[in-house]
RNA sequence: GGAGGCGUGGCAGAGUGGUUGAAUGCGGCGGUCUUGAAAACCGUUAGGCAUCGUAAGGUGCCUCGAGGGUUCAAAUCCUUCCGCCUCCGCCA
């Protein structure tokens, strides 16, 4: 979220952003939620003085051995009125929080202004794949060579579940293990291996809660909830911890199954691997100095396209636009990815710079020393990006690797973890 | 799931109803001493919010796992929740 301060003395900025970003919400109720709860504040803490002053001189009276009676009942009168006023106080600030948690970050001023069609192709990698044969979909390809089993995966589970077999279950396993080695060897990330299922706390930090609770996978009798992606237990690592300056940027890689219930998507991209309910994907999470977050941006797109180049994946890195960066993002790239059939751009990667909105509501801070030797905490920036997406990967493999005999060439980089196979037949 | 114990500042650890935002030790920071360092010694060392001020800074309020309650008054008593530890049960 933002910070309260921040929007009260840059109101021109934040509605901006809410126009920049097509948003209806409007920031009238917040101002003079602010204002009355500000005075109502005052209020309350000048009682408070007063209480604790009445304490006080009980404290000394008692201590003398003298008769307190006659302030002790004072007391009680002023107890009964700061009782009342804060729960005057109480109401307004769950007002206020509660449109608080619903403003959306600020994007960037390098972010494109408009719909989403204002998005820019930034550069890309690689040509598309050309064949001297007609080429077949990735779920023609998968069903021939008998590695997902979509069929079967709907009968255990419901539609837009996969069931990965044989050679298809290992690629996936190749792909996650490369991946991680990847980003661990030569990019410097530490890997951990998160928990699926996370509490309340944790979605909230990182912003997919309150707004996008129907989206989400939840276990009610613990309030527990299936994570959308591994952004969530990663960066809520350091969720209320204070870092030190020295240790940033650090930078988490991890695997994690990604559950999204994709309610009000129905009948959009509906076969085969495009749009699952449960998919697999590595991420990477950074903590940075406010500084450097954008350098660290760029870094973070430049791992993810290293993945996509090793396999010989073309694709193209888009600047989203502003009607399209999501909630908690200051500046997004998506890295997309050509699948020869379908013939489109498939999102595989989504790098984003939330900048302190992620923090704060995560209360994630750090501790910096200043030039002139003075300490001051500050809120980091959390940046994260997937490093990338499996599922639509695949897609990609398939697609761009089939081979006239029906076979499909497994990616050299791939094969030293496939005991040295060469191709899926 | 059952029984018990615990949760205090960066860490360790006092404090069981009234100047306790919190003793003490360690660590951190600054200084003295030293060629430099160590040791020793001296000093210092939470965060948030509101308000006044151009600022430096002042004033006030809140915070002892989180919420609720008792009381004139809660770190201290009661209660719910969360987390950790020990024992039992179950279990990959």
């Amino acid at each position: 979220m933002l910070d309260l301060r921040f929007i009260r003395e840059n109101r021109e900025v934040v509605e901006k952003a809410l126009r920049d970003r097509a948003s209806k919400l409007t920031l009238d109720e917040l101002f003079s939620l602010d204002e009355s709860r500000r005075k109502i504040l005052v209020e309350i803490e000048g009682l408070r003085a007063e209480k604790n002053k009445a304490n006080d001189q009980i404290t000394a009276l008692l201590k003398e051995k003298k008769p307190a009676v006659s302030v002790i009942s004072s007391m009680k009168v002023i107890a009964e009125r700061i009782d009342k006023t804060e729960a005057g106080l109480r109401a307004l600030d769950d007002q206020l929080s509660s449109i608080l948690f619903i403003i959306p970050n600020i994007p960037h001023s390098s972010v494109p202004v408009g719909e989403p069609d204002k998005a820019k192709i930034v550069r890309s990698w690689g040509k598309p794949q050309e064949f001297d044969f007609k080429p077949l979909s990735h779920i023609d390809i998968a069903q021939r060579l008998d590695i997902i089993d979509f069929n079967r995966a709907s009968k255990i589970s419901g539609s837009n579940f996969i069931l990965y077999k044989g050679q298809g279950a290992q690629l996936e396993r190749a792909l996650i293990n490369f991946m991680l080695d990847l980003h661990t060897k030569k990019h410097g990330y530490t890997e951990v291996f998160p928990p699926f299922l996370v509490n309340r706390a944790s979605m909230t930090g990182t912003g997919q809660l309150p707004k996008m609770e129907d989206d989400m996978y939840k276990l009610k009798d613990d309030d527990l909830f299936l994570i959308p992606t591994a952004e969530v237990p990663l960066t809520n690592i350091y969720r209320d911890e204070i870092l030190e300056e020295k240790n940033l940027p650090i930078c988490f890689t991890g695997y994690s199954a990604c559950f999204r219930r994709e309610a009000g998507s129905y009948g959009k991209d509906t076969k085969g691997l495009m749009r699952v309910h449960q998919f697999n994907k590595i991420e990477m999470v950074k903590f940075a100095k406010p500084e450097s977050s954008y350098e660290e941006l760029e870094k973070l797109v430049n791992d993810a396209e290293d993945v996509l180049q090793a396999l010989g994946i073309c694709y193209r890195v888009v600047a989203l636009a502003t009607q399209d960066l999501s909630f908690a993002a200051s500046k997004c790239y998506d890295l997309e990815a050509f699948a020869a059939c379908v013939g489109k751009w498939l999102e595989v990667s989504s790098c984003s710079n939330f900048e302190s909105f992620q923090a704060r509501r995560a209360n994630i801070k750090f501790k910096r020393t200043t030039a002139e030797g003075r300490r001051s905490t500050e809120y980091v920036h959390t940046l994260n990006g997937s490093g990338v997406a499996l599922a639509r990967t695949v897609i990609a493999i398939l697609e761009n690797y089939q081979q006239k005999d029906g076979s499909v060439l497994i990616p050299e980089v791939l094969r030293p973890y496939l005991n040295g196979q060469e191709k899926i037949s």
